[in-house]
RNA sequence: GGCCCUAUCGUCUAACGGUUAGGACAGCAGAUUCUCAAUCUGUAAAUCCGGGUUCGAUUCCCGGUAGGGUCACCA
């Protein structure tokens, strides 16, 4: 078998939408799973899109997600360069198109943008594939225009009446009929080629051998088919895979919530879930199924690796569902243990994290972090909340709010309790690692009964007092590693109005 | 609107002519608990519709419907 080339040729557009990054896990997935290699290209023939710093940009995530290329703008290879625009200072495309024309399948068009606009309004063109008025020009004709300096494209001069097809390694058979196909820009006035003569060119030159793009691209497929066959091109596989919808419905876009990659590791999600959580939507990992028993759905990307094939892919496009992924998010963090959670949380902090600088010096410079961790993870589900969980270590709450819920039924005995509470803890052992469980819930149990309250009342003022939130981590840990001395510290200041 | 693709619980999916149509997420209920969670247990929930083919269709074929993609000198 031929070896396996797959590639992703985004555009340089500045962030990683997270529906290509769904993309290009599958292809790299594929290089992978065949002994192939992995190829970056950059699909810069749009001058006006080009943004700086993309291609950085889409390295830091690729490197991220565990994607490197085996070729690339970065890393070379023998298909070098792998940017288009410098690709087209050799001048191949052009001198491809040239020779399409010569054979009598593209053609010189010399309409301008306006008369374009003009013409596709008219009835005649509605609904019609695209054919310029241009299509028979003469040779002295357009070799006139040319001379005169006209601007002109070079068109693909589709025949009439054909039949198109590609065997899908996805999708199946799938077949147009040329009369549907616009005559489509080869090379536009500014002398640079379109995507889909610079894609097959490139592709062809590099060795791909499959295609795997995402669904949207299927329609374009004929245009390049036929360019195959006019440059005499061996056509690779193609593998149009699912694309990855919106819960509202439509593609996945910006307006609808987040769809940049970098975004989601700056809100905390971990490169692990993500991968586990993209690879489960339009795959199924294709492991025996007893019928009735729980499925495992936790796979690693080297597992995935091993068991992808083209043929488990499904055709229908899924749904992104963020709860989803926060699951898997949770459980990645949950599994892992606090020596390991700890290098993933600095490794975050120092790389994505958004927070107030306090915190993340707080945080990345505690030696004792992995007890705090142990309290939290399996309650997170990103490492935001992560870091959420753990804060109160380091700073006590100025403006705590007396005025809740879960204190309101006894808000006038506040002070009192608190009172019990701050004198019970005086009491207890100057070393808190020392303190039992058990002796702990009695002292505070005997608060509640004092003052006619239910057990977890005083465990309430306590926690509000510590943590300054009605929400904590298991309190009794959380007190052993506070240690008594900000304990008393914080009874004291709480000011219970 | 033209062309094309697709169709199993709300969502991701299993089934590759014969299962009580399975699992997971979300939902709901219960257990546990000093809070919020987490965890455990249970529960509800689907083969789009109509025709064929077949002893038998979620599965194959046709038609409808619905959803999606695409119709640039953007990729």
């Amino acid at each position: 078998m031929k070896n396996v080339r797959t590639r992703f040729a985004p555009s340089p557009t500045g962030f990683v939408h997270i529906g290509s990054m769904h993309n290009v896990f599958f292809a790299h997935a594929l290089a992978k799973a065949n002994d192939g290699d992995f190829i970056l290209r950059i699909e810069d023939t749009d001058r006006k899109r080009y943004v700086e710093g993309a291609v950085e940009e889409l390295y830091a995530m690729l490197d991220e997600f565990g994607l490197t290329p085996d070729e690339g703008p970065r890393e070379g290879g023998k298909y070098a360069p792998y940017i288009q625009s410098e690709r087209m200072k050799s001048g191949i495309y052009k001198t491809a198109a040239e020779e399409l024309v010569k054979k009598g399948n593209a053609y010189y068009c010399f309409l301008s943008s306006n008369e374009l606009e003009e013409l596709k309004k008219k009835p005649e063109y509605k609904n019609k594939a695209f054919r310029s008025p241009h299509r028979n020009l003469s040779k002295s004709e357009v070799e006139a225009r040319i001379l005169k300096g006209e601007k002109y494209v070079i068109r693909l001069k589709v025949p009439e009446n054909e039949i198109v097809a590609v065997d899908d390694a996805i999708l199946g058979h799938v077949e147009w009929n040329t009369d549907d196909i616009d005559d489509q820009v080869l090379i536009k006035s500014d002398g640079f080629p379109t995507y889909h003569l610079a894609v097959v060119i490139d592709d062809h030159v590099m060795n791909i051998s499959h295609i795997t793009r995402a669904y949207e691209w299927l329609p374009s497929t004929p245009k390049q088919m036929l360019l195959y066959k006019y440059l005499d091109y061996d056509v690779p596989i193609f593998a149009h895979g699912s694309l990855v919808l919106d819960p509202d419905g439509g593609k996945l876009s910006k307006r609808k919530g987040n769809v940049n990659t970098r975004q989601f590791l700056v809100e905390g999600y971990l490169v692990d879930a993500i991968k586990n959580f993209l690879m489960l939507l339009g795959w199924a990992a294709p492991i025996e199924r007893i019928h009735g028993e729980k499925e495992r759905e936790i796979f690693s990307h080297e597992e995935f690796i091993n068991m992808y094939k083209l043929e488990d892919r499904q055709k229908t496009n899924a749904v992104f569902d963020r709860n989803k992924l926060l699951w898997f998010n949770q459980k990645y963090i949950s599994t892992m243990n606090p020596e390991e959670l700890e290098i993933v949380l600095e490794n975050w902090l120092e790389k994505y994290a958004e927070i107030e600088n306090e915190l993340k010096d707080f945080v990345g410079r505690d030696n004792a972090l992995p007890a705090k961790l142990e309290l939290v993870k399996d309650r997170a589900k990103t490492l935001l909340e992560v870091v959420e969980g753990i804060q109160f270590f380091y700073k006590a709450r100025k403006d705590i709010n007396w005025k809740i819920k879960q204190v309101e039924k006894f808000a006038e005995k506040l002070s009192r309790i608190g009172e019990d509470v701050l004198e019970f803890h005086k009491s207890l052992d100057e070393n808190s690692k020392e303190w039992a469980q058990e002796e702990w819930v009695e002292g505070m149990k005997k608060i509640a009964e004092k003052h006619g309250l239910k057990t977890g009342d005083p465990f309430m003022v306590l926690r509000i007092a510590i943590v300054g939130s009605p929400f904590s981590p298991p309190l009794f840990e959380a007190l052993k590693i506070l240690g008594k001395d900000e304990i008393l510290r914080r009874l004291q200041n709480a000011n219970y109005s």
